[in-house]
DNA sequence: CAAATTTTTGACCGATTGGACAAACGTTAG
DNA sequence: CTAACGTTTGTCCAATCGGTCAAAAATTTG
């Protein structure tokens, strides 16, 4: 494992971060195969041998960007706690991932073009760390529903349906506002999505009376 | 509109179906800008001017073929019916778009593919056609959430999470199976899946109690 | 300051891309 | 059979791709 992490220059600092920003960016939403260095090069505002000084290949900006995503993008997953009420800790778990679709859509399009392909750069990180983090916590949802706490179901479709539900206002975020329309489509959709999925997770579809 | 039909020899009609199929696979798993002529020329067992023959575009192929999914990818939702009884109804519809992300992986993928990259090509589908048919089934919802039968929610919201969890089956299908693991991320998942999301939609998460 | 080092650039390369084209080859109708 | 038409292929092209390289420019170090 090379972690040897190679001492930098403020430049080097730097110009790497404003790569990464543009490439994540550009890669997001045209693929990586769909994305050129030069794209990247052009919104970092630098030319292409001097992007390429800083990232030798364009596959190492790419798998620079995915480290980085998978750490923060399971960092909701890993808060989920035993210890607090579990319908509680499944509505903030909801929630945070909901902020996540909205304040970071782009690294949810990253991840989806990645997954979407078939995860060839990220297929070890899947079966490793995610399972690993999945298992866990289907083993916390599962005992919440032995006591009792909550309606005995399958713990790792209910994570996966959680996962698609909040991901859908990121990666299909431009046909949801196309079929909302002006109206509904606006800043206040991710507020509507939030009580929609509340109700849907925490209080069911069953007619009240 | 360009609706006059072109007619076609048989050996046209065989070799556009050949070379539909082949880019459906090739598209599906590269992107458009992913893949190339060469590619689906292969996997149509036939050389690249002879493709170019048949399709003069790139870009024709992959219009021709978003064109038909969107008739067959709504059937689902236009079939869902305001005479039957609603749960029977939804339940129905659920199961639907799941058999299809089962058997039409592809078509999923081709179109998560479009809309990620901002549905360059088909926004005035979605924008039209697509909006008109949810904003019609959201009314029956609607209907039905003012009638009592099932409870209040937002039906748009509603008809959202149902796309997200079944194509999510589709289009996350390696993320699915690498979580899983060899024993659960068999044939079995699609069964489990349906389980769980009847469950869900149906039944709500509330302790039975 | 001046030397050493880091950063930036323009020019260039081979490979791949989408697509054009004319010639060769098949098929079919009279 | 044969002429007309439909199909297939090899060759070619300009544009774009990821990436190299040497030299110029800027910065840091002593």
């Amino acid at each position: 494992m090379d972690t040897a992490a190679p001492r930098r220059t403020r430049i080097q600092q730097e110009k790497r971060e404003l790569i990464l920003e543009a490439a994540l960016e550009v890669f997001s939403t045209n693929g990586f195969r769909g994305s050129t260095i030069d794209q990247i090069a052009e919104a970092a505002g630098m030319s292409k041998p001097n992007l390429l000084y800083y990232f030798r290949r364009k596959e190492d900006i790419h798998e620079t960007l995915m480290q980085r995503l998978m750490d923060t993008w399971l960092a909701p997953l890993r808060e989920l706690d035993d210890i607090g009420d579990p319908l509680t800790e499944l509505r903030s778990y909801i929630r945070r991932k909901l902020e996540m679709a909205r304040d970071y859509p782009r690294e949810s399009r990253l991840f989806a073009n990645e997954i979407l392909q078939g995860a060839p750069r990220i297929m070890p990180m899947l079966e490793g760390e995610l399972k690993t983090l999945v298992d866990e916590k289907a083993a916390v949802i599962k005992g919440w529903m032995r006591a009792g706490k909550i309606a005995k179901t399958d713990p790792w479709h209910l994570i996966f349906s959680i996962w698609a539900t909040t991901q859908h206002y990121a990666d299909f975020d431009v046909q949801v506002r196309a079929v909302l329309g002006p109206n509904r489509g606006g800043d206040g959709r991710f507020e509507d999505a939030a009580r929609f999925l509340e109700q849907l997770f925490i209080d069911g579809l069953k007619p009240k009376g």
